[in-house]
Order: structure tokens, then sequence, then C-alpha cells
DNA sequence: TCAATAGTGTCTGTTAGACATTATGGA
DNA sequence: TCCATAATGTCTAACAGACACTATTGA
């Protein structure tokens, strides 16, 4: 069993996985320490001198066995919610994780993230700010790319955006903006899946472009 | 002089102020307690039981005498830089003062976002991390708004815009996108700035609109 | 052959930016 | 009067979405 943390311990480094699985997202949930009945969100009482991003690293291997593909921290959360650790503060990394190859760690299972078992009102929080921050950066950093494997077909990464922007997306436009952003390139490889044509695979890989100017966008309903 | 922090407070919370001063963004600092010679970001022990919003918003009152018209927390910070107090990690609070009204309190002062005096590395990359903030979320929440007074015209709105975003907007394109968005609100004031035709006075009021459904974009250059 | 999916060409309505023009005050 | 700024109308190129069509496989 875990040891219990210590009571000088402040915060923690939490870290919200996720994967795609089938036509969902999912998260990686493990066994809490001290209600084995219980699950929680893999975390961490960070070393002294261990930086945030290396603990949530940390964090992620231990659970997993392998490194997310992608990192980033969501914020601290603490309101008066009550948490695994004694800790006042928890610190969340959301990491994404390729396929799913990676075997978690013994306790460790997946679950949908729409339909998580019930979780500490703080993780509940963390998880909720990962799928937020993953569908607000999903323009600025290659989320899609990053839970996809190395090779894909143009409707496996259509399917991920529309699994992390949860709407469908048109397929001529997705694909011309796609080949003006010069981020995929070609294989020659072809994929047969069922009945249908073939499809092409491709692998990511972004060539120097200039910067899209776009004009300003007041996207915001309410202050 | 302020009392020494604690040596079981693990984590501060401390707050970038910005306010616009004519054509540049000004950040607010206080001496630093232990070098007066030294600057830094107003910053706070939270008290047991206090939330981090909460700690946030007393500092801000603490150094300003009123509360930011908008306040959103930027992240954790912690990657074994400096900080004037002893702690692992600070929570860091982006905090927006609409005029330059408010009279800090003793041993405050604005600086120039782009050239502050030399702080300690850690509240350095959180000054950074405000400014990204702001630019990030600037189509998200009324930030240029809440930098303003109660009324302004167009033209100071669209400045406010242009110095958030650190570039020149077209001014027809600017004033079609803020009426497609139905955010400000006509006044019976006009406001006569030197030469030149009188500018209509805008306040902000947002009324109910369809969401705007932007196809997808592919802004990012490299991983 | 039909069914199903991949991939592409064309049209149209919307929009961002360029440009020009009018409006209205102060010097 | 001239000048500076506000405010708006028109044109054009770019683009998003709709639609239709071709291509290529398995059943």
């Amino acid at each position: 069993m875990r040891e219990r943390p210590s009571r000088l311990a402040l915060y923690t480094v939490d870290a919200v996985l996720v994967t795609a699985m089938g036509s969902e997202l999912a998260i990686l949930l493990g066994r809490n320490s001290s209600d084995r009945e219980r699950w929680s969100l893999p975390w961490r009482i960070p070393q002294t001198g261990e930086t945030l991003d290396a603990a949530a690293a940390t964090t992620a291997r231990d659970a997993l066995g392998e490194l997310p593909s992608w990192m980033e921290q969501i914020g601290a959360f603490g309101d008066g919610k009550r948490h695994p650790s004694e800790a006042d503060v928890s610190v969340a990394y959301v990491g994404l994780i390729p396929h799913q190859t990676a075997s978690p760690r013994d306790g460790h299972t997946w679950f949908p993230v729409a339909n998580p078992p019930l979780l500490a009102p703080r993780q509940r929080a963390m998880v909720d700010g990962a799928t937020k921050t993953l569908q607000s950066s999903l323009d600025q950093a290659p989320i899609a790319f990053r839970l996809l494997p190395a090779t894909f077909t143009l409707s496996e990464l259509q399917q991920m955006y529309e699994l992390l922007l949860g709407k469908r997306l048109h397929k001529a436009s997705f694909r011309r903006a796609l080949q003006a952003a010069w981020l995929v390139e070609p294989m020659d490889e072809w994929r047969s899946e069922g009945r249908g044509r073939p499809a092409q695979l491709f692998r990511y890989l972004p060539k120097k472009k200039r910067r899209p100017h776009r004009g300003v966008r007041f996207d915001f309903l309410y202050p």
C-alpha cells in the first residue's frame, strides 16, 4: 500500500492522462490509496528540488510505464475541495497517450472521460479543466496528432478533431485547411479498412510556413 | 516591515496587476520585503481554508486598495527559480485595472511591462505568462473592455486591442466585426480630442447572439 | 453488380482587408 | 481655408461550407 503523505506536503502534482479509445476519450485512474473501492487520478508529492514539469512526467511514468507524447500544465486547483492527499492545493497537468499501446501499471484502468467513476471533487474539476485545455489549445498545438499513432489516415485525423471538438466537421474544408497548413506528409502506403477505397497514410511533419494572419475575433458571449 | 514568511509555507499566490498607461501596458510592483532596493510582484501566503481565487483577490486589494475588474489564474510556477518568499511554488494570477484611477498603496508603483526593473526569475516568468494569457484569451473574454473606463470611443477600443496584440488592425474590419458581435451600445455623447471630428462614446453591453461557428484552425508552426 | 469509403472539383455566400469618400470638428 | 480624425460605402481576394462527382475497394 502506498505510503501516507507527510503532513508537511501542502501541494501535490496530479496528472490527467488522456487517450482516444474508439469513439471517445478516456482517462487513466488508479485505485485510491486510502480507500481501495474508489478511484483517483495519478498524483505525487514533488521531491525537494524537483520541478513541477518533472514531477508531472514522473507521475505519468509511474502510472503508465511510459511518458506522454505531450504534456501541459492546466493550473492549480484548491478551492477547498477534498483530495486523496491532505494537500491544500494540487497542480494539474494534462498528458496525451498516443495509441492505447501502453499497458497501465497494476491497479490502473482507462475510463471514459464522459462517464468516470466517482472522483474527489477537486480531481473532478481537474478532469473538466483537462478537456477544456485540450479544446482551447487544439488549434495552437498538435493535440490531435499526439493522440494518433505515427502514421494515420486523414479520416482518422478528422475523427480525432471531431472527437476533441465534440462536433462534425466538413470533409473538404478540413482537408483544404490541412493542406494549407503544411502539417502532414503523404506516405507511400495505403490502408484498407473493410469495404471502400483504401486510404492513404500520412505522418505529422510540419514545414515552414507563413504565420496565418487572422482578424480580431469577439467570441465571448457574456462577461 | 513585512513579516518573514513561515518555513511551513510551501506556496504563495502572486498577482500580476495590469493596466494601460498611454500607449503601453504597465504592471504593479512593490518594494521587496527583504531587500528594499529591489522590486517584486504583490504576493501572499494563503490562510488555511482560503481559496486560491480569494487569496489572489486579497493580494490585489492589499496592493491597490481596489479589486481588479477581471482576474484569472495563469498557473503554478516553481521550476527551481528563486522567489522573494521561500516557497517552492507560486500560483500566479493576472488582474486587470480599468483606468489608472487606483492609487497604489505605499511602496507600490506602475512599471512598463516591456521594461520592468530586475525581478526574481520566477516572477519574471509570471509576468511573461500574464501577457501570454491576456493575448490568448483576448478573443474569449472581454479583456480590452476591462482595461478601459466605462465609456470609451471605438478608436480607444481598437488601440487597446492593438496594444494587447502588438500589431495594427484594420479600422473598417475591426468595426464590422465589433458590430456583428453585439458587444457595445452607443451613448448619446461625443468627445472631442484635439482636432478632427468628435468620436461617439460607447459602453460595453453584450447582447444575446448566436455562437459563431468557425472552421478548424491549424495555427501552430512547430511541435 | 451494389455498397461503402476516399478523395477532389465547382459553386456560392461570407468576410477580411484595401481603398475611397463623406462627415465634422479645431486651428 | 486647411488639416486631422471619425465613420462608412464599395470592391476584391480568400475562404468555409454545400454539393456533386470520380476513384477504388470488398461483399
